[in-house]
RNA sequence: GGCCCGUUCGUCUAGCGGUUUAGGACGCCGCCCUCUCAAGGCGGAGAUCACCGGUUCGAAUCCGGUACGGGCUACCA
């Protein structure tokens, strides 16, 4: 769907601090910032705390970084400021206030001195006599302005509700993925704006707030489209103009309910500790729920940022797929160069499992460049590397074996013989000679020598020198470990062969 | 109870009335490569397009209903 709306796109991400960023809200502020990229619009970053039992500083502050581990730049909001400030709910309760009051004066909302007992009351009644309406039954809508005024100024507890207009009609929303939505206005009660404590609504909130920021697209969980008509109702009552609603899906768990915390990680940051590149995340995110075409897997966050647009928006709720979310994250790892890998991945994790001390580095470039080749197409989470670099940290006679990997190959019948030929073969090569070619060279011709097939040569050599039966090629896996270990290693494990 | 939304391979999706024997990706299976494990290459299984009716020469695509799932209906957001 077209942008509609002749003004600049704004748009914004307005997540509430009652917890951390989810994936949930993740993709919604993902398709946010696309939008607003993709239009040359703006990216605004609100934080709607107006639940003062729920929000935190700390909460605020997880989302802060959740957003910055995305790579969602805002262009307004907390940090970088902007000229529709302050851009924290709390911040703007005069504004509410304001607001409220004005549509009091204009006739637009009332107070209500309803007792939420005398509410609850009313809703049992018309349950009971199976009315189809069971919203509130404008009680307080007769009282005579003056009188009410009054009467709230008295210090009588009261709320204030909004006027939904008799003759309004049919409600339509204007929905980018889902089309017009058509809603009665008789259908939705005279809701509350504000509270008896003096505190606004989220329905009254957010519109204050959307209308006077400007935006000019919502897009958002399709949780809040029900709620749309009564949102229309405070912007026509505003006087302000409504904008496009773009209403996304939810995302799931694997069993098709709610994600939660029985499905694993819920949260952002959960991911970004698991190992998960920020750019394969978003990716992932992304494409849950949008598809640019029917076959693009990844897309980076250029194309997102130049490409995305809500007609391709699906309307389905989407089940997380982690296996997927693997695949994509390994093929980001695979695209990077093996400098990279062993900068920004290798080393990293290295340091982070206290392998190696990033103030001394025990290798130099070469030797990490030459690990990331061999470890990096077996690499689906960053921290993966560290199992495989394990047998390079490991004293050579405190390498632990894997029993399986023993039985299979070093008490085979043969083992001792390819032990021997290889430590014979490898002990020719110096000090200088020591690569993976070389090796490769020397060892090569011992199948035939011994007349065996390379995995009887091959394996026993591997599961001396890693201690267990799968490794890169056996080249690289002994240059990485070097000379002197990987000649100790196999002499340690002919007592082990048969 | 009322209102609203959704329903294409296990999963994410393409599809906007004929070019569809419904395409791609992940996952799964097989083969190739191969010293192992991956990666890579090739191939395969997998969807009566939720169901029932209607419109049409023709429907996954349009319309109606049903079922199932979800949301809203709060002085939560």
């Amino acid at each position: 769907m077209s942008n509609t709306n002749q003004n600049p796109v704004r748009v914004r991400f307005a997540p509430s601090p009652t917890g951390k960023l989810h994936v949930g809200g993740a993709r919604t502020a993902i398709y946010n910032w696309a939008f607003a990229r993709a239009n040359g619009g703006t990216f605004i970053l609100r934080i709607d705390d107006t639940d003062p039992t729920r929000s935190t500083e700390e909460n605020t502050q997880v989302i802060l970084r959740a957003m910055r581990w995305l790579g969602l730049d805002w262009d307004e909001g907390p940090e970088a400021g902007g000229g529709c400030g302050p851009y924290f709910q709390t911040e703007r309760m005069d504004l509410y206030r304001e607001a409220a009051e004005r549509l009091v004066r204009e006739d637009k909302a009332y107070y209500c001195f309803c007792t939420p007992q005398k509410l609850e009351e009313d809703r049992k009644a018309a349950a009971e006599r199976h009315d189809s309406f069971q919203g509130y039954q404008r009680t307080c809508r007769g009282i005579d302005p003056e009188e009410a005024q009054r009467r709230a100024k008295s210090g009588e507890p009261c709320t204030i509700r909004i006027k939904v207009p008799d003759d309004r009609g049919d409600i339509v929303v204007h929905d980018a993925v889902h089309g017009d939505v058509t809603f009665n206005a008789k259908e939705l009660d005279d809701f509350i704006i504000f509270r008896s404590d003096g505190t606004p609504t989220y329905n009254f909130a957010t519109v204050v707030d959307d209308a006077s920021m400007g935006i000019t697209h919502i897009i958002r969980g399709d949780d809040h489209l029900s709620n749309t008509p009564r949102q229309v109702v405070v912007y026509e009552a505003l006087g302000a103009p409504t904008p496009t609603f773009a209403h996304i899906s939810m995302i799931l768990g694997a069993d098709g309910k709610k994600l939660s915390k029985r499905h694993g990680a819920t949260s952002v940051e959960e991911y970004r500790d698991a190992g998960y590149l920020s750019d394969a995340f978003v990716n992932y995110l992304a494409l849950l729920g949008w598809a640019p075409d029917g076959e693009t897997t990844i897309v980076s966050r250029d194309r997102l940022a130049s490409e995305f647009s809500l007609d391709h928006v699906s309307k389905n709720p989407a089940i997380m797929d982690p296996k997927k979310l693997d695949f994509i994250n390994a093929e980001y790892l695979r695209a990077l160069s093996d400098a990279e890998f062993a900068k920004d991945i290798l080393i990293p994790e290295l340091v982070s499992a206290g392998l190696e001390n990033e103030k001394a580095l025990r290798h130099d470039d070469t030797w990490y460049e030459l690990a990331a080749s061999a470890f990096k197409p077996r690499t689906t989470l960053s921290k993966d590397v560290v199992a495989q670099a394990r047998y390079l940290y490991t004293d050579d006679d405190e390498l632990s074996y894997d029993p399986k990997a023993v039985k299979r190959w070093l008490s085979k019948q043969g083992a001792r013989e390819a032990l021997d030929a290889a430590a014979d073969a490898l002990a020719k090569l110096g000090e200088a000679q020591w690569s993976a070619s070389a090796i490769e060279g020397a060892l090569d011709p011992l199948p035939n020598a011994l007349g065996m097939g390379k995995g009887k040569v091959f394996q026993p050599v591997r599961v001396a020198v890693v201690g267990s039966a799968a490794s890169p090629g056996i080249g690289e896996t002994l240059e990485l470990l070097g000379r002197e270990s990987s000649l100790a290693r196999i002499e340690r494990a002919k007592s082990l062969a048969a």
